[in-house]
DNA sequence: GTGGTTCTCACCTACGTGGTAACC
DNA sequence: CTGGTTACCACGTAGGTGAGAACC
């Protein structure tokens, strides 16, 4: 671990500056929705600044007040340090594969008997394309001078919004519900099926993203047919930022998979595995399939990783051991029958401090060294993203933003019509053959009108990698949301989303479509993840698995000042204090 | 099979004849939710009828319109009838367990965007405790005179409804999504623990049980208050009649359990299990341990149920074999994760028509030798029932029907004091003293004062079994089941249940309570489920398993005629048509 | 000892893992 | 050929079975 720091690559995105002006803009949008069609077309959400209205209270009758805090605290931050400080990665299959450090969140300030409802929406998080070079270690040598990974020309058009977008099954829950426990979104899939039926999150391989939980107050169950003006607010950490590859390119992501994952126990060097793996492969790739002893440096980690994984061993007599409180408590983390994921993480992460302490406090340390991106990489020669450029102009976007421009969120609305759509999915469609991805026979039905509507977006990635901020959501978010949620209502079945919500999302989506689908479409920094800061953002971290990381003031009437936005590593610096920090 | 069915003790209970009074009755009640404390001391509610109140339509605004027809019919009947040739048994663990076969149903006739709760509550079915004799064969011989499910005395008192009732996940959902494909509670499960926090059904061992679903309309969410307004049905299945037990007693029900559930295939004789059953015991009932060959007559069963079990096995291929949207259909029937359950069953049906058609199709040929039961046995020393029986009376209750009264359904209304709750408490306690069960350390916070008023029900056991019945829930039906729902979800999380539920379920609680609990109790006809009728009524079934089953009408404005109750007969019958049929 | 309950176990389903090789 | 994707596999976790012994 020690050895190959300065070859990893580990990013920080910047926090998008214009964050609160995105916010007072999306309240605007609220209380225009006035069922008719209206467009904005501000390039510059400053313009709307001036609109007062976001600081008054409610429109009369429009919901119980808001809760004043929200905050929302990443449980297993430590974990997700540890692979973002190797470049976290995520795979992703044609049937869905779960997130393995997934996001488990403790929540509060909410209102107990207020209601809500929780959504991880998976962002972009670069432009740009992404490879990883010297992965295999094509010579042995322990060198491997040039490995990590660097940016190979743009980002590919990503799937719409509501592809990538999970409701927690849970939804909606009171406010006692989340706050009671942590809240685990383990159970979410990603795949890289674009015509995916089971309600995964669909992503590119060789993309960046960062999961973004949004958290919707949904109360009064009467106005659910206004569920757009109710407040919400998104949360974002950034060492949960990761790549989507379809095989792990970094033998150390691999490494700490298989360490931490209870599921990867069979590949772990202490138990009799089939197949050792591959690891160590740094001095002699092409031996190292036999079971080579390793250097006495990587031994270290692995010792310390192993003594993690005895945490999580089963113990037949647990239901025994345990009362039956004790017992739904440790379940309770656990998200059902959602393995230990990373409740096991958290308790192996204890014992590792006491065994490999510059490990697990001193990740910092490590991501001293995560360096050295390329930022303007040669595009990679791939003609359906130029020939969907070029279209794009022509679908007639008038709010996209310039590839290179500042960190300005944009918001973009457009005249969404159905050729609009039939031709960016024809784009679609010849995307994949270029790809020679599997054109299934469910294609057709997936492209049935009311799909059209909100299941193509071209090209416009989402990106607000700030903590402590909050803004509120559009209709066509949910209406979106409710796409997804509405498809995978007819093709799922008992399965991890539940009607209540199809159901009042169902009115919205009809509501939205008068709407006419207003977009939601901040521009991305250039080369925001691309250009990692020298001082590591993420150094301020607490040590502490539980009560670490983002805070979030949650208060209509308390907004941060417009004009000076906390930069990024002030926001990161907020999330030391652990909770309801006011910066 | 053939050779001991006048040895088995099929049971089919008389359906209760009054049940459309009852009906009437409920309605009533709805028009008297004036959140004001009110009381109904009628033990017939005949005196009711005279309240034409019922035929009018619903209170102006009290909610939409009802569906025209609504019909339930049961998927998997064939196997259910398969047990219930041998009396089906249930084992009940102190951790829960499913019931083998498991309900699933298709449902119809609801309005597509309605939205819909679907509940399952295990009612009970007898009022006596029943009893297994000859269970294990005392001397080896093919005789076997005297086997069989016979009484033993009255029941013990029951679980409180709110411990007897399984809110389906689902819940609520549109009817939309109840018709598209079948509906399956195969997550349920059967714990004896009265202390169980896990949502589990809680019923009494050696006592007779029939789920009954409810499917109640809750379509306007601004109009959840109000829920028990809401029209509701009940549906249930004379052969889903079971009896709970701890360990099997009918060998026979164990060979059905084991050939047909697929978490059991480790005991089938086909693969090589570790022990073989200790199955055709009945010639040699102390060697049978090893792997005896058996009668050809038995055999011929086991054949046909192996060549069923082969349609469960599991295909690696399946993905690939089917497309996208059969694979789910496939998986919908098994419920998300829960097994194959009687989806294998299904199609083992089918196959086993082809090879043993006399077992699958004439199945009522068999069922003509359950008889003989003993209608008063002498009652087993159980001191503590008649503890509670005295404290019963003293507990205030005037709606209690008499032993052996006739099948009128009545409705009983207490006032129900928190003084009385704890009497009863107590004698639960008591009660658990006397069985040796376990006093665990959950008991003191399961007695907190929110739990007393709606978990103990003194002995009124609910009986209504007839088919192609219909009435509306009370309120505290619902406040019950809220609480049910509220202890769950304080002990259980990502569980079976969500929120959206509890919340809604919470309003309707705090105003149920103020409404001061009227119950619905009706009584039982004199053994009704021990004396079976001279002609099965299971006779008309129709052989096909889809389609097979219950019809029934849910239409307020068209109830069924006051005076003339359809007959049990008259209702199986109206069961072969399989649809829609009008008595 | 009897009758019923509980615990443990081997065996199964279901599914989450990364490795590997085939594939394109 | 390269680089990325896919299918399959052994090996885990998690949990649903009845048998059988232990227990009361």
């Amino acid at each position: 671990m020690s050895r190959i720091p300065q070859l990893e690559l580990a990013r920080f995105p910047p926090a998008s500056v214009l964050h609160t002006q995105l916010q007072m803009h999306h309240q605007m949008l609220y209380r225009q929705h006035n069922m008719t069609h209206h467009h904005h077309h501000h390039r510059h959400p400053a313009e709307e600044l001036t609109n007062n209205g976001w600081l008054l209270p409610p429109t009369p009758g429009a919901g119980p007040t808001l809760p004043g805090n929200v905050s929302v605290s990443l449980q297993n931050a430590k974990l997700w340090q540890q692979f973002h400080a190797e470049t976290t990665e995520m795979i992703i299959t044609k049937l869905g594969r779960r997130m393995f450090p997934s996001l488990q969140l403790q929540i509060e300030g909410l209102e107990r008997r207020g209601r809500y409802c929780l959504l991880l929406e998976v962002t972009p998080a670069s432009r740009r394309r992404h490879k990883y070079l010297g992965g295999g270690g094509v010579n042995g040598g322990s060198v491997n001078s040039g490995r990590g990974w660097t940016t190979a020309g743009p980002a590919e058009p990503q799937p719409h919004v509501n592809r990538r977008v999970y409701l927690h099954p849970d939804s909606p829950a009171t406010g006692s519900h989340w706050m009671q426990h942590p809240v685990s979104f383990n159970k979410l899939k990603l795949t890289n099926n674009a015509v995916d039926h089971h309600s995964n999150v669909v992503l590119t391989s060789m993309h960046k993203y960062i999961p973004t939980v949004w958290i919707v107050r949904c109360d009064d169950v009467s106005r659910l047919t206004l569920l757009f003006t109710q407040p919400a607010s998104s949360f974002c950490f950034p060492e949960t930022e990761f790549i989507a590859v379809t095989a792990y390119q970094n033998e150390n992501i691999t490494k700490l998979k298989i360490d931490n994952n209870p599921f990867a126990k069979g590949f772990r060097e202490t138990g009799q595995s089939r197949c050792k793996r591959k690891m160590q492969s740094f001095d002699s790739s092409e031996v190292d399939e036999d079971h080579l002893p390793h250097h006495a440096g990587v031994r270290e980690e692995d010792d310390e990783e192993n003594m993690s994984s005895l945490e999580s061993a089963s113990n037949p007599l647990l239901p025994q051991v345990f009362d039956e409180d004790q017992r739904q408590r440790a379940k309770r983390v656990a998200s059902e029958s959602g393995s230990f994921d990373d409740s096991g993480v958290s308790s192996s992460s204890s014992l590792a401090d006491r065994i490999s302490p510059q490990f697990q406090l001193n990740s910092d340390n490590n991501r001293k060294s995560s360096a050295t991106p390329a930022p303007f990489q040669p595009p990679l020669h791939r003609p359906w993203i130029d020939h969907e450029e070029e279209n794009k102009e022509n679908a007639g976007d008038d709010g996209v933003a310039t590839p290179d421009s500042q960190s300005h969120l944009i918001l973009q609305n457009r005249h969404t019509t159905v050729e609009n759509n039939q031709s960016a999915w024809q784009q679609y469609h010849n995307h994949h053959h270029h790809h020679h991805q599997q054109q299934q026979q469910q294609y057709p039905s997936f492209v049935q009108p009311e799909v059209h509507h909100y299941t193509r977006d071209v090209f416009s990635p989402h990106h607000h990698h700030q903590q402590q901020r909050q803004h509120f959501s559009p209709a066509v978010e949910f209406a979106r949301i409710n796409q997804h949620i509405q498809n995978h209502y007819q093709q799922m079945h008992y399965g991890q989303l539940y009607c209540s919500q199809i159901s009042q999302l169902q009115r919205l989506k009809n509501i939205a479509m008068q709407f006419n689908s207003p977009r939601f479409t901040p521009a991305l920094t250039p080369r925001c993840s691309d250009l990692s800061p020298p001082n590591p953002i993420l150094l301020p971290f607490s040590p502490r698995v539980n009560k670490v990381a983002i805070a979030s003031q949650f208060d209509r009437h308390s907004c941060p000042p417009l004009s000076s936005p906390p930069s990024p590593s002030l926001s990161s610096v907020a999330s030391i204090d652990g909770s309801s920090a006011s910066s």
